[in-house]
DNA sequence: GCGACAG
DNA sequence: ATCTTGTCGC
């Protein structure tokens, strides 16, 4: 009854994310070390996607000026994908922009608006990577293994790996291969349409993450979670 | 050594 | 990410 053991309420948001997992880096260097050590935790599992019916959609906006970021996490309902919950945080980027350390700039306050969420979602879609990283742990690892809940990432653009182009029509896929390893896919979400990049972040697998933003992307080329997260974020952002 | 490099 | 107008096409 002393708030020993209150799951981190009243914790500074990097003070939970050491709880779960581990110290907050100090450069670029321990940042690297720290996702080699937890890559390994990632799990890769098969996801009821016909059974999801909440999904949080996250996504942040800088502003243009100062340092200023704005985090926002958005909960869609099945089977319409309308808005039932959202969240959105002001805050300062905790690390530069280092292509491969993009989690530790953005996650903290990502969390920080999953936490505010009055909904807890079945599933969570990031935009950026999972599994597609250098060191096998991007982003949506990130915030996979911080929440314990199974997390998707969805990238606009390659990252690392190469795959060939997908057939024109919706739901065509081709591996996203790096090193000889299948780090994603390359999925066409819209036919006719620039394709997008997803990869398992944590308690999905690679099927049903696909799976998934199909069914997420009944009218557009990004899945609904995040282009609502990101609406949301550019909005709070004018208003402040 | 050089280039490329999620958002 | 953000800076930026118009323009072509469904």
């Amino acid at each position: 009854m002393d708030g020993a053991d209150r799951s981190g309420e009243g914790l500074a948001v990097e003070e939970r994310i050491e709880q779960r997992i581990g110290a907050w880096p100090a450069d670029a260097g321990e940042a690297r070390a720290l996702q080699e050590r937890l890559a390994p935790l990632v799990r890769q599992e098969a996801l009821d996607t016909g059974a999801v019916s909440l999904v949080a959609g996250l996504d942040v906006a800088y502003a243009p000026g100062d340092d200023r970021l704005v985090a926002a996490a958005v909960v869609l309902a099945a089977p319409e994908w309308e808005a039932v919950d959202s969240a959105t945080v002001v805050s300062r980027p905790r690390f530069p922009y280092v292509p491969g350390l993009f989690a530790f700039r953005e996650a903290p306050a990502l969390l920080e608006a999953v936490a505010q969420l009055r909904t807890a979602p079945d599933a969570l879609v990031c935009d950026g990577f999972g599994l597609a990283h250098p060191r096998r742990f991007g982003l949506a690892c990130h915030v996979g293994l911080a929440l314990d809940r199974p997390v998707l990432g969805v990238g606009k653009t390659p990252f690392v790996g190469r795959a060939d182009a997908p057939a024109p029509e919706r739901s065509s896929w081709t591996p996203l291969l790096d090193g000889g390893e299948v780090v994603g896919r390359c999925l066409r979400t819209r036919s006719g349409v620039k394709p997008v990049y997803v990869s398992v972040g944590h308690r999905v697998d690679l099927p049903s993450a696909t799976a998934l933003t199909l069914r997420l992307t009944p009218h557009y080329r990004l899945p609904e979670p995040v282009r609502q997260a990101d609406r949301l974020c550019r909005k709070r952002l004018a208003a402040a």
